[in-house]
DNA sequence: ACCTAATCCTGCATGC
DNA sequence: TGCATGCAGGATTAGG
């Protein structure tokens, strides 16, 4: 499931592969992908446009164009874009096929139907990631243990890993990574944040870095569903230490068995020995 | 203020 | 083999 290091790796590959190039055509198989247009109005303003950026924000997608419009893009679980060289063979999860100028075709594909994308003046999207409310990006060089402590302050009742996963604290942290973080930090994910400690609160911000970065580095994680524009999986599935882990011995060599209960309705993955 | 459940949706794993 | 069940999950929302 996307998270910052899919979504970033797909923005990366998207900017050297796709900016620069045309869309000559539109078709949208699944029109309710599409939030803010109708198909018709979507071709239309899309056909002609020249992809000049791929931004993003927590882990939203942005794809500006030079007509003055920017895609923003949710993956959700199963969204993904696919680029090929020749028009690929009909695929009943494919929701929106753009054609290029070089003659490749970008697919948006989503086999849960769960992602959506909406179309913004690119000179509006500043304002709307504004009233989206999303947490600081904690790759950012100004994101400091500081800036992490004032906006987990904001958050102080709850728990750590629902903290995590609440995009108006910290933006592009997902199940996968809130786990691993915690693991790496040592931190219990049913702890208070109210309860953490100075030191607690530095050790988390580093491991989110940490591992965000290296999982970047590595081109994300392919626990399920996640495949890159170019179909291929990402790397850093085998390193992670938490996630998917339940029932194994931990890394950390403490003895502890990992265990897996729902928090928030979401899987946690965690040690019981070292994580307090 | 916080929690859970339901919702969206499909594929896949499990169990009988 | 085939059928039913449940589980996975990002984000939002309704209800407790």
């Amino acid at each position: 499931m996307p998270e910052l290091p899919e979504v970033e790796t797909v923005r990366r590959q998207l900017a050297a592969a796709v900016v620069g190039d045309t869309i000559v055509g539109v078709t949208v198989p699944y029109p309710k992908v599409l939030q803010t247009q109708t198909s018709a109005a979507f071709a239309k303003a899309m056909v002609g446009a020249d992809m000049v950026a791929a931004r993003r924000r927590a882990k939203v997608l942005l794809l500006d164009f030079s007509n003055g419009m920017t895609l923003l893009v949710h993956l959700k679980m199963t969204g993904r874009f696919l680029l090929t060289d020749r028009h690929p063979e009909q695929r009943k999860e494919t929701e929106v096929v753009f054609l290029l100028a070089s003659g490749r075709v970008l697919t948006f594909d989503d086999v849960r139907h769960f992602g959506w994308i909406k179309m913004r003046r690119t000179h509006e999207v500043a304002r709307y990631l504004e009233e989206e409310g999303y947490g600081p990006e904690p790759l950012d060089p100004l994101f400091s243990a500081d800036v992490f402590r004032s906006r987990l302050a904001l958050h102080s009742g709850k728990r750590i890993k629902q903290a995590l996963l609440d995009q108006t604290c910290i933006a592009g942290v997902g199940n996968i990574y809130a786990d691993e973080s915690l693991w790496e930090s040592g931190i219990a994910p049913i702890r208070r944040v109210h309860r953490l400690r100075t030191a607690d609160v530095v050790a988390l911000h580093g491991a989110i870095r940490l591992i965000l970065s290296r999982a970047v580095a590595d081109g994300g994680s392919s626990a399920n569903d996640y495949l890159d524009i170019f179909g291929r999986k990402g790397n850093f599935f085998p390193k992670l230490q938490a996630y998917g882990k339940d029932g194994t011995s931990c890394a950390k060599g403490d003895g502890g068995i990992l265990r897996k209960r729902v928090l928030g309705g979401r899987g946690t993955h965690w040690c019981p020995v070292h994580q307090k």
